[in-house]
DNA sequence: CCAGACGTTGTT
DNA sequence: GTCTGG
DNA sequence: CCAGACGTTGTT
DNA sequence: GTCTGG
């Protein structure tokens, strides 16, 4: 699925020259913003994983923001009981073999090409606002982060019920939708700045830099080196597949042939009901006061 | 009725 | 200053 | 979010 | 396609 939700109205022929950012959809409006409230009333919701997200914290005084990577708080091993510049290698690679991945709660739709080919299948992110934990003091220092973050569905039971069109409601679903605090930070490198590093060195923590990029010190140092070839990758760095000859309008990475590959019914019956816009939803009217 | 938007982040 | 690409 | 482009002629 | 603004 491609980030950033296309709506199924949408008239152009190419994705990207959609003129508003669909990447995130605020909580607090959702059912009175178009783009969203109709996929949602036919009960599109979706959950995104991701080891985490950033942030940036702006400074006072300063252009400096300094970036730090959001997650879940992870199982504990016995040597260490959070994760942070201290943490050995070691552990780290305990973290990351059992690394509990973010569950959020996303909102999708269909688009169909108006110069046909498959549908499109697109999400945006909900967002609510940020919780006291990424408000609060830090190393004796009173950080504050972010007004938002994503909307984090905390446990199977909650992934359940917000992926469970048929049975859970929009209305029963948006109750889902609230702040978390079950979240845990660390600062880390400006590398993650430019969006084309994608190196294990985005989400390593760091003491928090004074000025100028120092380097990374001792076990930092040791860690990043374990990292960079043990740790689970997070891409193929290898290079970008070479254009096709006739390759029309949008990169082949967004369309999908069948999202659902139809293997045991199952899945079809989710294939077709999602290309089924005329249908009645099963689903209850939404209402519309939140 | 028609025309035009349809959205979020953040803000010196 | 504003938009696109990642 | 941040980084980086923002453009046209014509082509080594 | 659907809603808002004029």
């Amino acid at each position: 699925m491609r980030w950033g939700l296309v709506p199924s109205w949408f008239k152009e022929d190419d994705p990207s020259k959609l003129q508003f950012n669909t990447s995130n959809c605020r909580s607090d409006t959702i059912m009175e913003k178009r783009s969203f409230k109709v996929p949602l009333g036919k009960g599109r919701r979706c959950v995104v994983l991701a080891d985490g997200f950033y942030e940036w914290q702006r400074c006072q005084n300063t252009s400096h923001r300094q970036p730090y990577f959001i997650y879940f708080p992870q199982i504990k091993t016995e040597k260490s009981s959070s994760i942070g510049a201290a943490s050995s290698p070691e552990d780290w690679e305990k973290v990351w073999d059992n690394w509990r991945l973010l569950t959020m709660a996303g909102i999708f739709d269909c688009w169909e090409p108006p110069q046909g080919g498959d549908c499109l299948y697109s999400y945006t992110i909900i967002t609510v606002d940020s919780c006291k934990g990424l408000n609060d003091i830090h190393h004796r220092q009173v950080i504050l982060l972010i007004p938002g973050m994503p909307a984090i569905l905390d446990g199977e039971e909650a992934v359940s019920k917000w992926l469970d069109f048929g049975e859970v409601s929009t209305q029963e679903a948006l109750k889902l939708i609230q702040t978390s605090e079950n979240i845990t930070f660390h600062p880390v490198s400006t590398v993650v700045n430019n969006s084309r590093n994608n190196t294990p060195e985005c989400l390593a923590p760091v003491g928090l830099e004074v000025k100028k990029e120092s380097k990374a010190s001792g076990s930092s140092q040791k860690m990043l080196q374990w990292l960079a070839t043990k740790s689970p990758k997070k891409e193929d760095p290898k290079t970008p597949q070479k254009a096709e000859p006739d390759v029309p309008q949008w990169s082949s990475q967004f369309l999908q042939k069948s999202p659902f590959p139809t293997k045991r019914g199952g899945a079809g019956c989710l294939e077709r009901w999602l290309k089924q816009e005329k249908e009645e939803e099963p689903v209850a009217k939404r209402p519309h006061n939140q």
